[in-house]
DNA sequence: GAAACACCCTGTAGCCACTACAGGGTCAAG
DNA sequence: CTTGACCCTGTAGTGGCTACAGGGTGTTTC
């Protein structure tokens, strides 16, 4: 099949699966006489692997260990245990930075007591204060979950 | 007061705050002969505002548009609330959407069955099926608040 | 007065995981 | 023979920084 028929079928993108090539995570295709990638089910499976892995937004670079161990299985499995439980923890911890969020950014939300007039407004006047300890306090490890602006 | 002392000030890195100029966020300031920026305490102000909105995971774009408000302040802040409430609801939407990350994590941690052999790991098993079409259904708008793998 | 060092400047490239072109080639249908 | 859908490579852009390279400035110390 074609590249176009491959993103039909696992619903990734044409661009993005010729990038998976480039960066290692898809071996490359063999090739029709006109120079189209032609793909076979392994690649529709590896694909669906990879897309599986984003949606619970791992990294390419978690994923390609997870391919490693896929591609040589007679390897230990540990280590895929210690590597979604990384995660995990990764995902816990945004999950709580976002929650303390929400609840910063109610409480500014109930600075506004409806004047018409922006000079006057408590949420303005609010940001102007130096951001509170408890948001800017380092915790610990970085994250590596992304926060609320994704396309 | 030069940029090293602001930063230091504020918290914010040396290049962050010459980023922030070149944005517009920040005006650009005096210089001394030797071509030094030197700061006065407007600036270290504008600077904190927008240190306290980036850590309530605001956008440039929107902090832009907070300083709006701020800089010409005969506007009604009815549109500041609003851009809290729209921010507060991508917030939220966010969480939702890690938590439902986390349990599915969770559910493909319980997969491991302790085999030494990966080729028997049911983690990389169910990683290689199509992914659930709950994980893959578009959330109508787009949350644009990032995923879990931050610096 | 010179050397060391901390600080400042501009400009550019890199990070991640794509996304969006520009500028071209291929192929089947009407 | 032209239209249109698909394919190719290569490059640049996204956001919010971060990290240089390659230079200038200013104070301190020998």
């Amino acid at each position: 099949m074609k590249i176009g028929e491959l993103a039909a079928r696992t619903g990734c993108p044409v661009e993005t699966i010729r990038y998976y090539e480039r960066e290692g995570l898809l071996p490359e295709p063999a090739r029709s006489s006109a120079n189209y990638r032609l793909y076979a089910e392994p690649h529709a499976e590896r694909l669906r692997f990879i897309r599986h892995c984003r949606t619970l937004d791992m990294t390419l670079e978690e994923i390609r260990t997870l391919l490693d161990y896929h591609d040589r299985p007679r390897q230990p499995c540990n280590a895929v245990n210690g590597l979604i439980d990384d995660h995990l923890a990764h995902v816990e911890a945004r999950i709580e930075q976002l929650q303390a969020l929400r609840e910063a950014l109610a409480t500014l939300r109930s600075r506004c007591n409806g004047e018409t007039d922006s000079s006057h407004c408590g949420i303005l006047q609010e940001l102007a204060q130096p951001t509170p300890r408890e948001l800017t306090a380092e915790t610990g490890e970085p994250s590596h979950v992304p926060g609320p602006h994704r396309g």
